[in-house]
Formats: C-alpha cells, structure tokens, sequence
DNA sequence: CGCCAGGGCCTCA
DNA sequence: TGAGGCCATGGC
C-alpha cells in the first residue's frame, strides 16, 4: 500500500477541520439515530427524531410505555418504520437489563456481542453505538467507508465488515477521537465527491494523489 | 419518473 | 456463508 490510512486521514482533516461528529443531545437520542439511519438518509432520520422529541418520548422508558403502533407513526419519515419500531423497543428493552453507563464501563468486545444479540441491531448500528454513544474506540464500517476504499484500491469490492474493520483496527492507534472524527470525514467526502457517481476531478484524495478512480 | 440514502433480517442453496 | 428479496420514506 503507497499511502497509509493516516496519510488519507490527514488530507480529509486539513480539507475539513475536525468535524466533531454524530449530530445528537443525548446518548439515547445517538442510539435512536444509529437504528432509524439504517440505509436512510439523515435528513428523514432527523423528521423522526423531532418527532419523538416534540412527543417527550426520548428514552428508554418512554418508548417502551406508547404503543407500537404509535411509534411506527412518529416514526415513519425515517421509512421502514414497522421493523424500526420493533427494533427500538427491543433495544430499550435491552436498556432495562444494561444501562448506557454500566455498558461504557465493559470490554468494548462484550458490549458489542450483547448488542448484536439484539435483533435489528447489525455491526455497523452496533459499533456507531459503541463509538458515539459510549465512547468506546471501535472503528465504524458503512457503505461510504468500503467504497471509498475501494476506489482507492486498498481493499477489494467484496472485502467484508470485518475485513475493513480489522484494517483500520490494525493501521490505526487505538484513539476514540481519531476513530471519530477519521468516520466522519469518510462520510464527508463520499457526500461531497465520492458518491455512486463519483466527481474524481475535484476530490481532495486525488488532488493529493492519494486515489486515481477515473 | 427512477434512483438513492450512514442496514439488517429471513430464506434458500 | 453468501446471494437475493424485502422493508418505505423523502429529496433530487
């Protein structure tokens, strides 16, 4: 590999500033986003999440007391609202046996065996809890990060979760912030240059060399 | 109108 | 274990 995952790292945080990231208040409301954004958009996600809030339903006892129902409905902009609400009450559910609190102080390992126990809770929705919610350094994996490298060419189109996972565990310091902010830059730029229809001639990785897609 | 968005579950081989 | 169907809204 020519060029490490600090050196792509380091164009993004000079492009960008450090973005301090996951729009949330609170570490409950950070779970609630990581499950609605599920192959969503954010901006539905934030409908949804407003809606819960104007409704003072923004944590676990609350979400657990209204009905399914009731919850698909202040759910729906953020699509699949019937499975999301299924998957919030079983989360919370999960909340009554282990508080957000007493989970940040467990092995980083365990936490995410206990979350991925849940239904509808999947590597990604579980490691942006682990590292937004409980600021616990587990590298964060989605569709934006696997393209990205990819294109790149330092992993293949078929490379799995783990696979890119174990990649920035290895290559990186074991740092929350870096772990942070290093995900959403990669957000950031698949947003701006790096989408399904890629604008290569402006992306600051291949102004710096860095990635010669296209 | 079609495509896409910060996935995950179920089924079936 | 992996490929494919399914879930659904809103922006462009």
């Amino acid at each position: 590999m020519k060029f490490s995952l600090l050196d792509i790292y380091t164009v993004l945080l000079q492009r960008n500033g450090n973005l301090a990231w996951w729009p949330g208040e609170t570490d409950i409301e950070v779970c609630v986003g990581a499950i609605l954004t599920q192959n969503t958009s954010w901006h539905n996600v934030e409908r949804a999440i407003s809606n819960l809030k104007k409704e003072d339903l923004m944590s676990a006892d609350k979400i657990l007391s209204v009905s399914s129902e009731r919850l698909s409905k202040l759910i729906r902009p953020a699509g699949y609202f019937n499975q999301k609400a299924g998957y919030l009450k079983g989360f919370c559910k999960f909340l009554k046996l282990y508080s957000l609190p007493k989970l940040s102080k467990m092995e980083p390992c365990e936490v995410r065996d206990l979350l991925l126990s849940i239904k509808g809770i999947g590597p990604e929705t579980a490691d942006s809890i682990l590292l937004y919610a409980l600021d616990l350094p587990i590298f964060v994996i989605d569709a934006y990060t696997k393209r990205i490298l990819s294109r790149i060419g330092i992993v293949s189109n078929k490379a799995t979760y783990q696979e890119l996972q174990d990649l920035f565990h290895n290559k990186l310091p074991t740092d929350i912030e870096l772990f942070n902010d290093y995900h959403a830059q990669l957000v950031v730029l698949a947003k701006d240059f790096c989408n399904k229809k890629p604008k290569c001639s402006e992306c600051p990785l291949r102004i710096a060399g860095i990635c010669c897609f296209n």
